[in-house]
DNA sequence: CAACTGTACTAGTTCAGATAATACAGACGA
DNA sequence: TCGTCTGTATTATCTGAACTAGTACAGTTG
């Protein structure tokens, strides 16, 4: 379903979170899509199913999916929560730019690394 | 001395790290300058010196600066340790690329992003 | 009604961060 | 030499948050 690192030190709901927030804002996932179930996802992983809730929940909050209580997880995938995806990304992008340029790196670099992965996004 | 926020999420050591970090591959810092003792800056943020000490401790494991016993610590700056911290704001900042990319982001907005920044770098 | 859905609540475990209290050994100036 | 400063080491403790688990509830659906 959802391939994530159960062993790793970053928390499962936030792989979740991740990897479910890199599927829809990409487009792998289709609007209105149903979403696995709570309990499908954690007998899958392996997990307590209030561990994906969790991940569904603050889904929902920022407006990836919405929730129908005893019906299931759709896909939302408003443009405007789409925008506050990409703004996001955009100030921690900023936030590692600024510290990569004070820790002496040049722009110029950056932009060279920007253009090495133009080609490469690892859309699933 | 250093100004952090003490009541931030983010470790006061951690704090304390990434400021002296930046402040001496900057060079804001000149190599062999004396660094305020532990006991000092602890006092003057009002934190455990313990505290300020593991910063220290870690600042010297990765060869920013280098303690004397009895003497005091002072900035190291070699080139190849400032290289090392270079290769990981780099790091970080590939990642946080790839993840802008993947949002939708446009390669073109981000090296926008990087050439408002050229002008702006927060060196106190 | 039975099986499924999301949801709420509570509890327990674990861990990182921070503090505290000392103690030691070397440097240095008075 | 002596007192004071320096970095360093050790151990214990507290706290709060993060994370997960267990369980129960209410609504939908066939």
């Amino acid at each position: 379903m959802f391939s994530i690192d159960i062993r790793g030190k970053t928390p499962i709901y936030e792989q979740l979170l991740n990897r479910i927030t890199e599927l829809i804002s990409s487009g792998a996932m289709s609007e209105n899509e149903r979403m696995p179930t709570v309990r499908e996802v954690a007998k899958d992983l392996g997990v307590n199913p209030n561990t994906v809730q969790k991940a569904y929940q603050m889904l929902e909050q920022r407006g990836l999916i919405y929730s129908i209580p005893a019906k299931g997880s759709y896909v939302a995938k408003s443009d405007t929560v789409i925008n506050t995806v990409k703004e996001q990304a955009l100030a921690r992008f900023r936030e590692s730019a600024l510290n990569a340029i004070n820790s002496g790196l040049e722009p110029n670099v950056l932009k060279t690394e920007i253009e090495k992965l133009e080609g490469g996004t690892k859309n699933d």
